[in-house]
DNA sequence: CCGTAACCCTGCGTGC
DNA sequence: TGCACGCAGGGTTACG
């Protein structure tokens, strides 16, 4: 599940590779993935743009084209975006691929169809679903204590739902909120606005704390995740609580327990995280 | 404002 | 071996 590190690190291993080259041409097999525009003027818009440079906004990657074009991918759960030669065997799942001007290729694989992909001008980025809503970057300078700390007190709904709101704040995903909730010792279904100063100002710190090693990491891999040159990442050997139901806690030996809440999987150790 | 659920989709684990 | 079934999950939308 490509959450903020995911996102960031193919945004990473695809920059280089791709700054300064152009498409010259794009085949679709799935267009049901791509959302603006129709499949027709999108290969004829995109064909000979040249690439500027790349960007993350939350979990969505946008490769930044001359005239003002952006190319938005969201990869949801299972999509993957892979830079390769073009005689690389295309694998199952392969919806789209952009061909470069240098041989190479571009290829967007999604094994759930979940995942989207807009083209639009930087003046349209309203058009694109859930982007224009996103709330602060978790490792922006808007981003501080003081405002996760207002922003709790005034919220009546359960800390872990609110950490995957994209609109409160952009780029966490199931892995990460459970982990930070973990290290900051707090029940997933606390209240947010019960919150203690103390489990806040904490908060803060581990939310920033699994979002930096998860990047150091090059990503958490359990089955589908891989960076632009197709490599797994290696977080996932570091995960203190998520998908670890059943077996003991690594702080004080408690079984991990996984409970439901709004239909989201949610991993806690209920020695260390009380409600 | 908040919670719940359905929806999109395929692969995989389980039970018969 | 194979089939049916349920679950997994990010984000959007609908509804109470």
């Amino acid at each position: 599940m490509p959450e903020l590190p995911e996102v960031e690190t193919i945004k990473r291993t695809l920059e280089p590779k791709l700054t300064g080259q152009s498409f010259t041409e794009a085949l679709i097999y799935l267009p049901t993935i791509i959302r603006i525009p129709g499949i027709e003027e999108f290969k004829k818009e995109i064909v000979g743009q040249k690439i500027k440079s790349i960007s993350r906004r939350g979990k969505y990657l946008t490769i930044n084209l001359s005239n003002n074009l952006a190319l938005i991918f969201h990869l949801r759960m299972t999509g993957r975006l892979i830079y390769c030669h073009a005689d690389e065997p295309i694998v199952k799942h392969t919806h789209l691929i952009l061909k470069l001007d240098s041989g190479n290729e571009l290829r967007f694989i999604d094994v759930r169809q979940f995942g989207r992909i807009w083209l639009v001008s930087v003046q349209k980025l309203n058009t694109v679903s859930g982007l224009k809503d996103l709330g602060p970057e978790p490792f922006d300078k808007k981003f501080t204590r003081e405002f996760l700390k207002k922003e709790l007190r005034r919220r009546r709904t359960r800390i872990k739902p609110l950490l995957l709101d994209q609109t409160f704040i952009a780029g966490l995903g199931n892995i990460y909120a459970d982990e930070a909730l973990h290290r900051a010792r707090i029940h997933p279904e606390k209240l947010a606005c019960n919150l203690t100063a103390r489990e806040t100002s904490k908060l803060f710190i581990t939310i920033r704390e699994v979002l930096e090693e998860g990047i150091n990491n090059r990503g958490t891999t359990f089955r589908d995740y891989v960076d632009g040159n197709g490599q797994a990442g290696s977080n996932q050997e570091l995960l203190q609580i998520y998908n670890r139901e059943g077996q003991p806690c690594l702080k004080c030996k408690t079984t991990i327990v996984r409970i439901k809440i709004s239909g989201r999987s949610s991993y806690f150790c209920p020695s260390c995280q009380k409600e």
